[in-house]
RNA sequence: GCCGAAGUGGCGGAAUAGGCAGACGCGCACGACUCAAAAUCGUGUUCCCUACGGGAAUGAGGGUUCGAUUCCCUCCUUCGGCACCA
């Protein structure tokens, strides 16, 4: 062993990462099996999409939640912590229509470079169960999956206006379009309004559930983007009726004022419009309609825009006093949300109100503040508490500004409407069911087969995987080679066995990975989407790691999937993972988003290059809180260097390994060694509360300022102690889940200890060292520090408060007064007021 | 407009059951080693002042308290989400 420490003199990560690297996959040190002895813990972080080289981003979201795997496995945990690709999708494509290349070789060779990237990081992946979701292997389950959804009555085929990215070639689902002039989440191109027949998923069956997070530690900041996305809103849906008596259903979160509603709006897609239009208006009413389907959605829902409308000649019946009531159509209204027609309020609703006063509609006021007399004409839409008026049997009654049950006045009003039979209570969301279907090639096929007699049916089950075709070409148009092809599509009908044709579009790519985490249970398995046994031991996911960028995206997609095959039988429990935790973003240097077109790109294969894969991993976790993120600085991960190297020198620097040091072994005074256990042993509760707690950044400065520790303890003689020793043995299996390799070099190759330092338990915790014995008090005169005390940790109250009015300084500023108020904030200062 | 997060040295960030603000690191300055440089090691490094000593300071202002980066109120800035949602 000194012949080998001579050898290595100097810290060089190249030579021992890629050893170990290649050791640790020999010995499948990171292979996880079900181990019924142990507890399990099943990690996760987000799998990649291949797109081509790892970046920065990628290391900063795995090397962190690969360290917690790891010090979760030291504590004991049979830890899963599996990895994989998010293969389908569309920049693969793209890049085959513009350059040539099949997406199924571009995508194979982009895995291949990413695999073997990430295998430099040091991480304890379970390579073995790999998941790739454009595997046929992969796929056949996600098209199986489909089906069972479709079985369920999930998933259903509906013609409506979906948003379009011309650039992509492709429907989009309403989360995938971002932003107030809604462009499309990949590409940032603005989309376009479509009328398509396409395929969706029920998941606004699951909206309410959704909503609820009990038994999740998830985020308050994802927790309230899913629920902003939902938006449920409580109220009432009621039924007005045309002159002519068809019904018009409008939903309101003001039913209490319905006395009120002067004239109705509708869309100008509403259904009723050509029938309500009378012969006079006719023209108007068209050229209105004609002149908002052109117009874009941004210009259409821009709040600040002046609300215009036109009269359709037609009149409604408001069903709680029979008033006949106008009905206009104006483009406020959204024939996405709710009903797509309203009853309008002016004097309660400042849209209705504006509408109003525009076009010279009624005004009646229905709710009014207490005790105040009529107040003539509105100024403005009244939105406050108050009391019913003009509103028949309800007059008088109170209102406040809840929404729904807890109002009373709408809660009166719900009941009545319903005891009447012309309302009820009623529920509205904004999610909408999530459109899956994609006109793109690189995607899984959606199983379903559709005959001119039988209609839409699923390909039957022993026929899956619907393969991708390979021998397929693409044209510049953009246009799906599935629909080009000339013979896949033609299949039968499996019902009636004759000629029919297989759905040429493909499933949205958030439908592999809304149950990746399934797949890695048993990648390979052929008899089902995953080893029951696996499901039984590993699942739920305990902790989750990604980016926040997915909250209504994947985050939503996956729970709904998960509840969706737990009403089918599929999986159990009523949330996939239980713990999530988000990391934040890397800037470039120049604090800006890293992108190629600025130049600010940080490539972590030079850095690994460079400084070693252990450097890299702990100025990730160093420098910035994990959750917020921060700019790269080059100069910065020096100080990260300069940490690794110190501990390479500590530990192998001949002058500290104990079998050459015992001519100074035990030299140290017993208050040196005392100091340098104390520190170990408080270094490791802070450092295990922070694992515990994803605070990253300070394991590292902990660890930092206990090497500091050592080398003073080492200059005092400490080498060779016990506790010299017992302090080597806990740091190298602190910094284990940070720098594996050098803590495996140092620890096996070094100090000789039993391979591997990834096989073995966390140091333990030894309260007693860590105690203090003796503490040093501020003592503050008015709020202001003066003096310093020192005091037996074990100090009462009344020791501490003796010893601070005995101090030279305090009597001097109480100059022989008594004080007015000393107050001993235990263990931590003393306040003195005079 | 609504909802949410965040504002601490030159920089990244520490510290919140209310208790020494600036841990750790970068950078910078000075020193040691060196013919010299790099590397390394050591010392210093919030700002202001008649500097032994004192004062101010955690986006701004106010409040509660012996004591506030931490709690409350008002405001400013930045970032994120939603937005004519009936």
């Amino acid at each position: 062993m000194k012949e080998e420490t001579r050898k290595d003199i100097s810290y060089n990560p190249k030579a021992i990462e890629h050893k170990w690297q290649e050791k640790w996959e020999a010995d499948k040190l990171y292979r996880s099996v079900i181990d019924e002895s142990k507890p399990k813990h099943y990690a996760l972080t987000m799998l990649p999409y291949p797109s081509g080289d790892l970046h920065i981003g990628h290391w900063y979201a795995m090397t962190p939640s690969d360290a917690r795997a790891r010090f979760m496995r030291m504590r004991g945990y049979n830890v899963l912590f599996p990895m994989g690709f998010d293969a389908f999708g569309l920049p693969a494509e793209n890049a085959a229509i513009k350059e040539g290349i099949h997406p199924m070789k571009r995508t194979y060779e982009n895995i291949e470079r990413m695999r073997k990237q990430m295998k430099t990081m040091g991480a304890m992946f379970d390579w073995e169960r790999e998941a790739v979701s454009s595997d046929p292997e992969y796929y056949k389950w996600t098209e199986w999956f489909f089906i069972q959804l479709y079985k369920a009555g999930l998933a259903y085929r509906k013609l409506s206006a979906v948003d379009w990215c011309p650039k992509d070639n492709t429907t989009l689902a309403r989360e995938q379009v971002i932003g107030e002039d809604r462009r499309c989440e990949r590409c940032g191109t603005p989309v376009v309004k479509k009328e398509l027949e396409q395929w969706f998923f029920r998941a606004t069956k699951y909206a309410d559930e959704l909503l609820n997070f009990d038994g999740l530690d998830w985020p308050e900041r994802v927790k309230t983007l899913q629920t902003n996305w939902i938006n449920r809103s409580e109220g009432a849906s009621v039924i007005f009726k045309t002159e002519s008596g068809d019904e018009i259903e409008i939903f309101t979160t003001r039913p209490d004022t319905l006395w009120g509603a002067t004239f109705m709006v509708f869309s100008p897609e509403h259904p009723l419009v050509d029938k309500v239009t009378t012969p006079e208006n006719k023209a108007a009413v068209e050229a209105y309609q004609a002149q908002a389907a052109r117009q874009s959605d941004i210009e259409r829902e821009a709040v600040d825009k002046e609300k215009t409308g036109v009269f359709t000649g037609g009149y409604a019946i408001n069903p709680v006093n029979n008033e006949r009531i106008p009905i206009w159509v104006a483009d406020y209204v959204l024939m996405s949300y709710g009903t797509g027609a309203i009853m309008a309020v002016p004097a309660h609703d400042e849209r209705d109100f504006a509408f109003a006063k525009k076009y010279g509609l009624p005004i009646v006021e229905v709710i009014r503040p207490e005790g105040q007399e009529e107040a003539g004409e509105l100024q403005e839409a009244y939105i406050g508490e108050g009391v019913m008026v003009n509103s028949g049997p309800f007059n008088g009654t109170k209102v406040n500004t809840e929404k729904g049950r807890k109002n009373p006045g709408i809660s009166a009003v719900i009941d009545w409407l319903e005891e009447k039979g012309i309302g009820k209570e009623s529920v509205n969301y904004r999610y909408r069911d999530w459109l899956i279907s994609r006109q793109r090639y690189w995607g899984a096929p959606i199983p379903m087969i559709h005959c001119d007699v039988h209609g839409w049916n699923p390909v039957p089950e022993d026929q899956l995987p619907v393969m991708l075709p390979e021998d397929v070409e693409w044209k510049p148009t953009g246009e799906s080679p599935l629909k080009l092809h000339p013979t896949w599509k033609n299949t039968t009908c499996p019902v009636c066995g004759e000629p029919a044709t297989r759905e040429t579009d493909t499933m949205d790519t958030f439908m592999c990975s809304s149950w990746y985490h399934l797949r890695y249970l048993s990648p390979h398995y052929d008899k089902g989407p995953f080893d029951e046994a696996e499901y039984n031991y590993w699942m739920p996911v305990d902790t989750y790691t990604g980016g926040i960028e997915h909250a209504t995206m994947h985050l939503l997609y996956t729970r709904f999937f998960h509840k969706a095959l737990r009403d089918a039988g599929i999986v159990e429990g009523n949330e996939p993972m239980m713990q999530l935790r988000n990391q934040g973003m890397v800037l470039g240097e120049d604090n800006e988003k890293m992108s190629k077109s600025r130049g600010n790109v940080i490539a972590p294969d030079v850095l690994v290059d460079r400084y070693g894969a252990d450097t890299v991993r702990a100025y990730i976790m160093f420098f910035a809180r994990w959750e917020m993120g921060a700019p790269w600085d080059s100069q910065g991960i020096e100080g990260s260097a300069r940490w690794i190297r110190r501990i390479w020198v500590l530990f192998t620097d001949p002058s500290t390994t104990a079998q050459d040091a015992s001519d100074s072994s035990g030299s140290a005074s017993a208050e040196v060694k005392r100091t340098l256990r104390r520190k170990a042993h408080q270094t490791l509760r802070k450092v295990t509360h922070d694992f515990e707690n994803f605070e990253f950044n300070t394991i590292v400065s902990s660890l930092m300022e206990l090497l500091n520790e050592m080398y003073k303890a080492r200059e005092a003689g400490a080498v060779g102690s016990p506790e010299w020793n017992e302090a080597q043995d806990i740091y190298l299996r602190m910094l284990a889940p940070v720098a594996p390799h050098i803590a495996e070099e140092l620890w096996t190759n070094h100090l000789g200890k039993p391979y591997s330092i990834h096989q073995q338990q966390w140091p333990k915790f030894d309260e007693e060292a860590a105690k203090e014995d003796v503490i040093e008090l501020p003592v503050q005169i008015n709020g202001k520090v003066r003096d310093r005390i020192t005091v037996p940790a074990e100090a009462g109250e009344e020791e501490i408060k003796a010893a601070a009015l005995a101090s030279e300084t305090v009597r001097k500023y109480l100059d022989g007064k008594e004080p007015k108020k000393v107050i001993v904030a235990h263990k931590r200062l003393v306040s003195i007021v005079i």
